[in-house]
DNA sequence: AGGAGGCGAGAACGGTCGTTCTCGCCCGAG
DNA sequence: CTCGGGCGAGAACGACCGTTCTCGCCTCCT
C-alpha cells in the first residue's frame, strides 16, 4: 500500500507530462507511450492510475480548469481591488497567458473542438470550464454595480481575445479586448 | 481525359463528404475510408483528386472559408444598406449560423486546436480566415466612420461567439454578441 | 477484331495506437 | 531460508489508419 504520497506524486507528474503534451500538441496526437515517456512511470502504472486514456483526458482537463481559475483568481485579487478595476486585471492576466511561449489558445476549446462530439465527457468538462469562468466574471460585475449583461458581454470579449491570440500567435488582443472592456464598463462615459 | 466536369462534380461531391465528416466529428476522428463511403466514390479515385490526406483537408478549409465568408456578405448584403446596420446584421448571420443542428463552432478554431502544432497548412489556413473576416469587418466599419480600433473589438465580440455558441450549444451569444456591438457602435450614447 | 489502358472493388501493407501480458527480479512475511 | 506477490521493462496483441497494389472487366483506339 501508499501511505506515503507516492501514488499521489506520481500521478501528478503524470498529469504534469500529459498536460503538456495534450494541450502542446492535441489530444489524439498523443499517445500513451509518449505520456509515459515524458512522465518516466512505467505503462503498468500509468494504467494503474489511469485505467484509460479517456480517464487520463478528464483527470488531465479538470485539473487545469481548476488551476487556470485560481490562477487568474490570485492574479486579479492581487491586482486590484476594486470591482471595476479587477475586471480590467482579467485581461492584463490573459496578457500574461498569451504571451508565455506555449500559450496555444484554451485547452478546452481545443479539447471541444477534437472530441466534443464523441466524448461527453470532454463536452461538459468545456462546459463547466466555461461557465464558472463566465460565473467569475458576473461576480465581479455586480459586485461593481454594473448591469449583469455587462459580465456576459466581457466574457465573449475574453473568449475571442483567447481565440484571437492563438490563431494570429501575438497577444496583443488581451490589450484590444481591455479597450473594448473600458467602454463596456462606461455606460454614460465622460 | 475529362472534357466535361466529371471531374470536377466528384470532387465535388468528395469536399461536400469531406466537410461534412471533418466538420462533425473532426478531422483525425474521420478515416479516409469514411470520406470515401460517404461521397460514393472509390479509393483509387479520391486519392487520384486528392493525393493525401492532408491535401483534402486542405481543400475542405479552403473551399469553407470561401464559401462562409460569401454567405455572410451576401446575407449583409441585402439585411441592410447603413454600414452600422450591416455591422449588426453580422450577428444576425452568426444567429442563424448557431441554430443549425450541425453547427459545432468555428471549423478553422477546431482544425487549428487539431492540428495546428504539426500542419502549418492548416495554422495558416485559420490565420488566413480570420485576417480576412477581421478586414471584412474593418471595411463595414470605416464605412460607417467609426474608428478603426471598434472593428478589433467586434471581431472579437463575434469571435467569442462563435466559441460560446458551440460550447454552450445554444445560440443566444449571437443576440449577447449583437448587444455589446451597438454600446462599442454607440461612443456618446444618449 | 484485338489489345492496351483505365476503371471499380477491395485486399494488402506498414505503421501506430490503446491496452494487456510475459518474464525475470526484488522484497517482505512466515 | 523460502516463497509468493508485486514491480519494472518491454514485448505482444488486436484494431485501425493512410496509402498502395492486385485483379478482373470494360471500353475505346486502330
Amino acid at each position: 500500500m501508499d501511505h506515503d504520497g507516492t501514488r499521489d506524486r506520481a500521478a501528478d507528474g503524470i498529469l504534469d507530462a500529459a498536460e503538456d503534451l495534450f494541450y502542446g500538441q492535441g489530444i489524439q496526437a498523443v499517445g500513451m507511450d509518449a505520456v509515459r515517456a515524458a512522465s518516466g512511470v512505467t505503462l503498468r502504472r500509468l494504467y494503474q492510475l489511469f485505467p484509460s486514456k479517456g480517464d487520463l483526458v478528464e483527470a488531465y482537463l479538470l485539473r487545469r480548469d481548476e488551476r487556470w481559475r485560481a490562477d487568474l483568481a490570485a492574479y486579479v485579487d492581487e491586482a486590484a481591488v476594486e470591482p471595476r478595476e479587477q475586471l480590467l486585471a482579467v485581461f492584463d492576466w490573459l496578457a500574461i497567458w498569451f504571451a508565455q511561449p506555449a500559450f496555444r489558445g484554451c485547452a478546452f476549446v481545443n479539447a471541444f473542438g477534437e472530441l466534443g462530439a464523441s466524448s461527453l465527457a470532454v463536452a461538459s468538462a468545456a462546459r463547466h470550464h466555461k461557465a464558472e469562468f463566465a460565473a467569475y466574471l458576473a461576480r465581479l460585475t455586480t459586485a461593481a454595480g454594473a448591469p449583469p449583461a455587462t459580465a456576459v458581454h466581457l466574457a465573449l470579449l475574453a473568449e475571442g481575445a483567447i481565440t484571437t491570440a492563438a490563431i494570429r500567435g501575438d497577444s496583443t488582443p488581451a490589450a484590444e479586448a481591455k479597450e473594448a472592456a473600458r467602454v463596456l464598463l462606461a455606460p454614460t462615459a465622460v
